[in-house]
DNA sequence: GTGATTGCAAATCTTTTGCACTAAA
DNA sequence: TTTAGTGCAAAAGATTTGCAATCAC
């Protein structure tokens, strides 16, 4: 319902516009997603939304900073927006291009190394490639 | 030297051409890396190499095909070439931009999950993100 | 010679930005 | 009102491509 998006932007610090809203709406109606952009903007579209692809961008980059969305880099030519905010892993389908995820426990990674000096680790990515 | 490079070339089926054996000169002559296209153009340049940035992509591309190299993805900005081809895995400093290998051996990923029927796994990529 | 390769500039594609307009509070 | 958010079109980057000139064999 709207009202769960509504207090979901609202407590990210985001203003609830109707944009805003609708993409929300998309993103975290119906369980996990890994979608770009341009995506998102054709679903809001036929689904009779009007709004820019500019407007998309910015919104799904705010979601991002936000803590809402997680940005999945796999395909050097545009980026994956993953409603899934915990750790977890995903496979790519080389040839179709698309992402799933992986249950976060059926990956362990052991072994993991010593960050250098001053720094410490933010995250841990795993991306299992298959040639399907 | 450049029969090496030449030899390695010809073993790839690439023609080895001028531009062709300064870039892998610049590539493999000096151990691990991982530069992009951009990069490597400027050092050719400063090397008094002149070819263009065009060329670099298309033979980075060849490179890659041809086994020669790897493309790795950490940045939805650029793509990053790798001169190790075997199975390793790497550090991205999120501030600084830069990439750095994990030695294979510092990381165990136990119980990888089925790749989905029909498929297989064609490579793991872990890549720790580490806040430098 | 002849076919592969290169260079350049133009084209493409994704993503970001500037700014006047509109909407939320 | 007042300030944040939006749309559009233009800008910015990275990468690719078309085609005539050039080079390897």
């Amino acid at each position: 319902m709207d009202h769960d998006v509504v207090a979901k932007l609202r407590k990210a610090g985001l203003r609830p516009t109707r944009q805003r809203i609708a993409l929300a709406k998309l993103m975290f109606g119906k369980g996990a997603r890994h979608i770009t952009a341009e995506q998102i903007h054709g679903e809001a579209l036929s689904g009779n939304v009007r709004l820019s692809l500019a407007t998309v961008y910015n919104a799904l980059n705010q979601f991002t900073a936000a803590g809402l969305l997680r940005q999945v880099v796999v395909d050097p030519a545009r980026s994956f927006f993953c409603t899934q905010t915990h750790e977890h892993h995903h496979f790519f389908y080389e040839k179709t291009g698309r992402i799933e995820d992986i249950p976060e426990d059926m990956i362990t990674v052991a072994r993991l190394p010593e960050p250098p000096p001053g720094t410490s680790i933010s995250r841990v990515d795993v991306v299992v490639r298959v040639d399907g």
